[in-house]
Parts: C-alpha cells; structure tokens; sequence
DNA sequence: TGATATTATGACACCGGTGTCAGATTAGGA
DNA sequence: TCCTAATCTGACACCGGTGTCATAATATCA
C-alpha cells in the first residue's frame, strides 16, 4: 500500500521520470513502445500525478477563485455549477470567495486571497465584474480574470454576459402589450450593473410605446427581498395605484406580492407583477412569478473555461459574448380589465 | 519585483532556510534575536509562504472537500459559509463538490476526488451524513471526515448535529397546543436520516399528548417544493380535511401553502401550515410560515474545525456534538376556531 | 557504407518548502 | 574555570513533479 509516485512508475517500467513525465503530459519524442509501456504501469498501479507537485514545478495552483458577493442563493450556486463544469473538465479546483464589494479593503482582501492561495486566475462575479477598482487591480498585478454578466465590455478581459437591457425591455413590453400604462419599476442595487441595465430596458420600451416616463413610478431597491418591502408599500400606496410593478429581480417581486396579498389585491386580477432573474421563488410562490431567465450556468461555465484556458497566454482579441435571455411567462402578469 | 521565498528571506536575514523555517511554522529553538530578525524581514520583504511547496513537503493538501445533495440552495449556502469560516481560520482551502448520492458509482467518483485533489479531509454534509458505504469507504481508506447534521453516532467519528427529533416534537406540539388534532404530516426525502427524525418527532408529539396517530393523514415527500405540490393535493382533498399541516421541509410547506391558497383556503384561518428548516422562502411568502430554525452554519463550522485540527491525529473520544434548533413562530399557525 | 539529421532517452538541477542530524554556541553546575 | 547539558543553527536530503541539456539510438540521404 505504498505511495505511487512517478519514481514509482519510473522503475516499475524501467524508464526514467523524465519518459514518465512526457508520457503523462502527452509530450512528443517518446516511441510508441515506451509510451504504451508506461502507460500500461500508469494502470497497473493505479498512479495519479500528484497535482501539488507539479503545481510546486510550474509554479501553478490549478485553483481559480471564484468571487461574489450576492444576496441571491439560487444565483450563487447557479454560479458555482458553471464554474465547476468548467473546472471540472480542465482538471482545476475552484476556491469560492464571498466577500463584500463595500467591505473594509476589499483590495488587499483579495491580494491576501491571491498570495496565500496561489491562484491561477479569478472569475469575477456581479457585482465585481463591472468594479473598476478590482478590476484594475488585478490588470495592474496581472492577475487572469474573467468577468460574468458585466456590462461594461472593456476591450482586452474576457467577459461573458446576458443582455439585460434587451431582458428588461421585453418583459415591459409584455407588461405594455397587456394593456399596461402604469408600470412602477423598482430599482436593483446601485452596485450592480445590471441595475442601470434593467432600468435603461425598462425606459426604452416605455420610449418606443409612446408612454411618458414617470419618475414617480421608480423606487430604489437593492435587489434584497427586504427592500422590496419597503418599496411595494410606496408603490402600492400611491393614488392612482399603477397596474403593474416591474421589480429588478424575483426577490423584490415576491416581497409586491406579498404585500399586495396582505392588502386584499388580487395579482394579476387587480395587479400585475413581473420580475427578473427567474429564481426558484418565482415558481414557488402563487401566482407564479413572469420573469426574465438568463443563463447563468451557460456564462459562468463559458467564462471559466475561457479562463483557464488561456492562463498564462494572453491572447489578442479575448473572448466576448452576449447570450440570450429570455421571457417567462408565468401567472402574475395579466391583461389589464 | 522578483518572487518572495524562503531562500530569499533567508539570505536577506543572513540565516539558513531552516532557521526562516522554524519561524515560520513557530517552532522553539530559536533565539529571540533571530526570531525577531526573521520575523522583520517577513514584512520587509512581504513574504507568504508557497502552501503549495509546503503541501509537497509534508504530502498535504490544505484543501479539504465539502460533498453535499442537496435541493436547497440556501442550506448549501449556509453550509459552505460555515466551513469556509472555519477554513479561513485554520489556513485551509475548500473544495465543494455537489453530487449525487444515487448517482452512478458515487465512491468511485469520491475515490477519484480525493485521489486528484489530494484531499486532507471531507465534511459529510446530509445526506451523506449517514450514508453507510460512503462512510465504510472513507474509514477503510482512512480519510478523515466529518459528519453534519447526521442522526446515526458512530462512536469514532467527529459528528455535529441538532435535534431534528427534538425540533418536530416541538413544532408538533406547538400545533396541539393551538387546538389542532388532525395534524398531516409531509415526509422528507428518504436517504435523509432527518426524514426519520422529524417523523418521530411527529408522532412523539402525538403521542405524549394523546392523539391517535393516522396514517392517513401521512404523506411521502422527497423535500421538494414539486413534491410538496403532490402531497398538498392530496392532503388537501381529504374529507374531513386536517386542520393543520406539517410539511418536513419549508418548501414543501410553501408548496402546500401555494395549493392552499389557490383552493381559496384561508391560511392560518382555514389551515395552520408548519415547517421545518428556516429557509429564506419560510418568510418570504405570506403568511410567514412558522418552522424549527437550525444552526447549520454552526454545525458545519465546528465539524470542519475539529475534522482539520485533528487531521494525522486519530482522536480517542472524538468531538460529538448536539446543538440546539429553535421553534420560530410566524403567521402560518393560529389556533384552531 | 558512412556522414548527418532526427528522434528518443536519461542525468541532473530545480521549484520552495520541511525533516534529520551533526556541529556550534550558550547556559548551568561543580 | 572547566565540563556537561541544553539550546541554536545550518548542511543536506527529500517531497514528486518539470525544464534543460547532453547523449544514445535510429532514420535519412548521398
């Protein structure tokens, strides 16, 4: 029951550590017979590379950290799923990293993280990906990173994001084709990207019916299920009382929902309510929340890949992509009577 | 701005490696003078040391796996939040790893973390907890683990736990004392050891106060919101139907609470509905559901600290535990009319 | 067939720490 | 003051891989 390391194999197949090492890296040079010879001891005696030594000789971790600083559960571990397919299938580890963006030194928080763990890179999640201190930082420390759902595209990071402008736009414009004037529209929180987003969207679709924005309508939130308390109570208490409420997330609908129950209105009957983000809430609550769903797996798992990948490599034209949202419709939402 | 190491410390401090060693890891032996001398070019040079080189030295990872199947994200959330507290005490990374328990060759799977990632432990988290060829697997091979929130004590490993049994006596009773005899019950999953727990907790309750227990007023579930849905139909159906619900988990009592609601029933003036868990949903839906609160960040930090303090040091009386779970009443439970 | 180019292989240093052990220094006691 | 014991310190091998380079084996070509 010995330890199988290299040296191990090395006499086992009566070869040196070197034709071992080319044989697990799959490196030329080596004549078929060694290659096959080796690889026959690799499973004759159950030998994995030792990760922490190679790591010690490239002067690599295999580990890249993941950051984010979310109220969303569903969301966080949507992003951990992503990012562990990818890291999965490049034989990385991922190191999770809650922090908080307004936290006291954020920075040296991070620069500590990236000493002590030696990590090969960073997936920055929202609202890291569009802080431009962190972002900076790590440019600045050549640190690889790639950013998820940011907004802000700069020219040379990877980034992959979901179109949350175009997701805010459509799903107030299925508000608007219901017959709705009067949307309220609650803000997400001022740190997220994603917040001027939704609200731009939001604005637009307004703009391109022919309805006039109305300031009175918006609210601020923060995205928490708390904040969409407070802000339902103002828009639910305003006279008129609009026909529909467009929260920034599920969170902060589900909390116009509630409150809305609590005071006798019937959704959708009396009012509608939509969402964003398609969280597990939206379908575990009545009515059924309408939402935007975007594939937070899908950009995760992209950008990590990208990431590791191209470790060590700085490429030229990094990858960029914008994928689809798309439109949930559910029970909240009805035509107006 | 070349890299920090041991050997530049050491020449910079005029000592031997060794001696940079020995203060690192504060071990005695060293003289006050070098001590402080090392200790000053540490900071000067702003030296960390590569856990990776260390790892390769003492054959250690500093890494320790996290296994978890889980459909609630706000459980696993407070489950990595929990372990990675501990972690970042004690200088260890985290590796998670969400997997299947009935998936296909779940130990071979395992067998292969542990092998790639060279674990230096596992936290079992439910329902691994008490899954006993996971278990066996990880003794014969010697790996250190430890166990949340498990129900089955083995006498030689570190075990966190509540009191599941304790907790659904109580929200039981709570219900009895309101004036409710017909009480349904909704079971968890059944590779849950917790699933068994809550359902003696149940009919302990039931029984010390005297009701009849009726097994058709029992349900299985899987602690699925989808699966809450099935069992509230038919619950809900019953003639006469029950006054009161407890569903083993939040959402399947939010699931019950949404068919109530759709079937125009009052809750709690209608229908008392109980869960279990506290999770995020229990109050955000109204009525607030009433539910037992655990410290499952608690649970999983004291399980990691004690599973890396005493990793290579097999403990005589390991650390056992049983912290306490909380009734927290809300709106989903009223006394009878 | 011999000279040369190409491919295959291994010896050895190295990555940045820790463990072992011997030797140097200091402290303590007679 | 000298001898012994306790305390410091460093040299060196080692952990399990990879990188560099020299050399051996084979292939190619004239």
């Amino acid at each position: 029951m010995k330890k199988v390391t290299i040296n191990s194999v090395a006499s086992y197949a009566g070869v040196s550590k070197k034709t071992v090492s080319r044989v697990l890296n799959n490196e030329p040079n080596v004549s078929d017979a060694t290659r096959e010879k080796v690889l026959k001891v690799f499973k004759e005696l159950d030998y994995t590379p030792n990760p922490i030594a190679r790591g010690l000789a490239q002067n690599r971790s295999f580990i890249i950290g993941c950051l984010y600083d979310n109220p969303s559960k569903s969301y966080i571990t949507r992003v951990q799923t992503g990012a562990l397919a990818a890291c999965h299938e490049l034989n990385y580890n991922l190191l999770i990293h809650p922090c908080e963006l307004r936290g006291e030194e954020l920075i040296s928080n991070i620069e500590q993280l990236i000493q002590t763990s030696r990590l090969d890179g960073i997936v920055l999640t929202p609202p890291f990906s569009d802080f431009p201190e962190l972002v900076s930082f790590l440019k600045s420390k050549k640190i690889p990173y790639a950013r998820v759902a940011s907004a802000v595209l700069e020219d040379d990071s990877i980034s992959v994001r979901s179109n949350d402008e175009q997701g805010a736009f459509e799903i107030t414009e299925h508000l608007i084709k219901l017959g709705h004037k009067e949307i309220a529209f609650i803000k997400g929180h001022p740190d997220h990207s994603a917040t001027e987003q939704r609200f731009k969207g939001y604005r637009r679709a307004l703009a391109s019916n022919g309805i006039e924005f109305d300031e009175r309508l918006v609210e601020e939130g923060n995205f928490s299920y708390h904040s969409g308390v407070d802000s339902a109570r103002t828009i639910l208490d305003l006279n008129p009382r609009p026909t529909a409420v467009f929260a920034s997330n599920d969170y902060m609908a589900a909390a116009v929902l509630k409150l809305a129950t609590q005071m006798q209105l019937r959704v959708p009957d009396d009012i509608s309510i939509a969402g964003f983000d398609n969280a597990p809430i939206a379908r575990h609550i009545w009515p059924g929340l309408t939402t935007i769903a975007q594939p937070v797996e899908e950009m995760t798992q992209q950008a990590v890949k990208q990431l590791i990948t191209h470790i060590g490599e700085p490429q030229e034209s990094p990858y960029q992509v914008t994928l689809e949202a798309k439109l949930i419709t559910r029970e909240s939402t009805a035509a107006i009577k």
